[in-house]
DNA sequence: AATCACGTAACTTTGATTGTTACTTATAAT
DNA sequence: ATTATAAGTAACAATCAAAGTTACGTGATT
């Protein structure tokens, strides 16, 4: 079971844009995270229905942040990834009509759901300008780094 | 993404072993399942190591529980199971030395050990015991059903 | 001995994500 | 206008873990 890192890439990509001027090109964005351009619009597509990311065709063009960091949370990018399935484990949908499997059911269902709700509870909490704001703390607390990529 | 469904998988295994005298086969729980033989015998390898079941080679062999099902939790099951990755989402863990990441991993790595913590809390609450007790509530409300599987 | 059932290694299939290529469309610079 | 740049997108390939399958070995019962 893979892993899905889209969250956690999609926040790097935010903080990135965060930190510049101007633009970036997605060929740009893709080497700072080590993938392919086309992965990096794929991702930024859904972000920018929601309004958290412009993006601008032609000489200059690229991707520019279109959000008040503040007002923006971990929340509102998860649902504008799609709010992909948290959790790894889940039911096994075959014979419903089982009792035994619908006993089962019941009990994990309730676990789930639970941990569900905490998780995008924890997102509601922390918003982008809280993420900068740490960057900026560790950055300062080790000022001979960059915070940009080589790459 | 796909889901892991082992744990659900493996107590309904372990419900339909407590509502059988004798042993069952590889053969039968597969059938029931809705699997292959030896996919059950994969996932109660496990089991049998923590003393959950046993199991018993040729002529009227198969496996058999060996707990009491009231001194075991889902948690027990799921270390059993060899504790496999409860959320589907992650870090990732490229770039580790890259600020900005550290920044992002932090913040999210608070909120995923939160709901793992959680889950598995909830894991601890609920015995094998509780599950055949839902289960039998069910039979009851249902009398026609016969709570095993036809196939 | 013959049959039954688990034990296990090796391989195949499946399903979802991610990566890649290729091409189109839109914008800016010359 | 032409050229260069960069996103938009469809289609395809590569990857990877889980699940399924085959084949054969081991041990127990009859």
């Amino acid at each position: 079971m893979i892993r899905d890192s889209r969250l956690s890439g999609v926040l790097h990509i935010l903080l990135h844009l965060a930190e510049r001027d101007g633009p970036a090109t997605s060929e740009t964005l893709a080497r700072a995270m080590q993938t392919n351009p086309v992965v990096i619009r794929r991702i930024l597509a859904g972000l920018r229905e929601r309004g958290l990311v412009r993006s601008e065709k032609g000489h200059g063009g690229g991707w520019t942040l279109a959000c008040d960091l503040a007002a923006v949370t971990l929340r509102d990018v998860y649902d504008a990834l799609g709010a992909p399935r948290l959790l790894a484990i889940g039911n096994r949908s075959e014979a419903p009509d089982c009792l035994v499997e619908q006993a089962v059911n019941a009990a994990l269902d309730q676990a789930f759901d639970e941990a569900e709700a905490i998780l995008l509870a924890s997102f509601d909490d922390v918003t982008l300008a809280a993420l900068t704001a740490d960057f900026h703390r560790r950055l300062k607390a080790r000022p001979h780094a960059s915070g940009v990529h080589h790459g």
